[in-house]
DNA sequence: AGACATCTACTAAAAAGTTAGTAGATTTGT
DNA sequence: ACAAATCTACTAACTTTTTAGTAGATGTCT
């Protein structure tokens, strides 16, 4: 059995905490710098105000850090992946009163999804009929 | 070609507003007490606190009121399945970077989904496939 | 070691969100 | 028409979010 640390997580993250999270995500371990200059592409930030915000993430427990030669660095405690079906969860709850299938059709119908979508996602789907 | 009023939404529902509207969207038509005592079951909340928040929705645009009898009537100007849209929307945008089939995979992927569910998914998409 | 750059911690302050009270207006029942 | 109840508008306060500055610490280069 695998260990799995779990992460409560009682709120999803802010707009703004979101943003820095993806630039994280995309560095991987990254220091302030890095991930300012990351995150300059959608938004210019003061190097304080990001450090704040790691801060801050760390508080929450989104990210540890550690020091390494100059600055610290950052490291997330939680994947893309995994805060994608948090999150996911967290708008079935609120939204969709629990009903992930419902998100599913609204999804199917309401997207614009090209034919290869389609195709992919019947793929996937048989795969989960099959077993 | 069918009129369309355009709601321009830049940043989603908030928690609280959210649960007013979902109350709202239960009611249809309705005054502040109606949303009170339908709030209730999940929060209680002061009349006054009710009011606030119905005056806000009005102010960004979800609601309109008119004046009725006694209390105000207040009214949505966006359906909850328009709303649930544009929210799916927005977390593609933010999240999937903008991939709404990969949103499809993960729900299908990591949802716990019946049989039953799956087997009217892909009804649904057959449907999709078949135009 | 001293000068310079860079980093962290602390502080702050504005904006948005959440919650509710007070007072004056309106309605209702008698 | 008067008293009681209810409603709206305005205000307020507290919390969270977003953003950045200042000062002191730490590391770098010569």
């Amino acid at each position: 059995m695998k260990e799995k640390r779990k992460l409560k997580i009682d709120r999803p993250l802010t707009e703004a905490e979101l943003q820095l999270m993806t630039a994280i995500w995309i560095l991987g371990p990254c220091t302030v710098k890095g991930v300012q200059t990351e995150l300059a592409k959608e938004k210019e930030l003061a190097y304080t105000s990001v450090a704040t915000f790691m801060k801050i993430l760390e508080t929450k427990g989104y990210l540890k850090s550690f020091k390494s030669d100059k600055a610290h660095t950052f490291e997330s405690l939680i994947s893309r992946e995994e805060y994608e079906k948090l999150s996911l969860g967290h708008m079935a709850e609120n939204l969709f009163d629990g009903d992930h299938s419902m998100m599913v059709m609204k999804l199917l119908n309401d997207s614009h999804l090209s034919k290869k979508d389609l195709e992919a996602i019947r793929k996937v789907l048989n795969s989960r009929l099959s077993t």
